[in-house]
DNA sequence: CCATTGACTTAAG
DNA sequence: CCTTAAGCCAATG
């Protein structure tokens, strides 16, 4: 279980800045899988009850909270987004592309 | 074992 | 940005 792809996309998600965001998208690419976004999305989903994943800074490509399903109740993920400071409307990320922080371009 | 599903993405129109 | 279509692959039925 060490090198599992989950625990790898949960190490990467650990690693997003507070008041920044990143997709399922760029997490598979820089994991080398950049065809795999929907098992990122499954990675998250197997997320819960885990310490500490932000699951909340993961958003689609274009800054949608599409988990947001997925949460306690609908309403968590963008309340945990705004508590950072991240501005969300219509369950959009506001600024998304300001917000966005790629792994492979920051963490390097 | 085959079919369907899905916290996705890209391309084309 | 919207829609349609196709690719992707673990998990589930």
């Amino acid at each position: 279980m060490d090198t599992d792809f989950f625990q790898q996309v949960y190490a990467v998600v650990r690693l997003i800045p507070k008041g920044r965001v990143t997709s399922y998208g760029a997490i598979a690419r820089y994991l080398g899988a950049a065809k795999s976004s929907r098992m990122v999305g499954w990675a998250m989903n197997a997320s819960h009850g885990l310490p500490d994943v932000p699951a909340h800074r993961v958003v689609n490509r274009i800054g949608m909270l599409s988990g947001k399903a997925h949460f306690a109740n609908p309403f968590e993920m963008q309340r945990l987004l705004e508590l950072e400071g991240v501005q969300v409307k219509e369950d959009q990320i506001v600024e998304f592309h300001q917000r966005f922080w790629d792994p492979q371009l920051e963490l390097n």
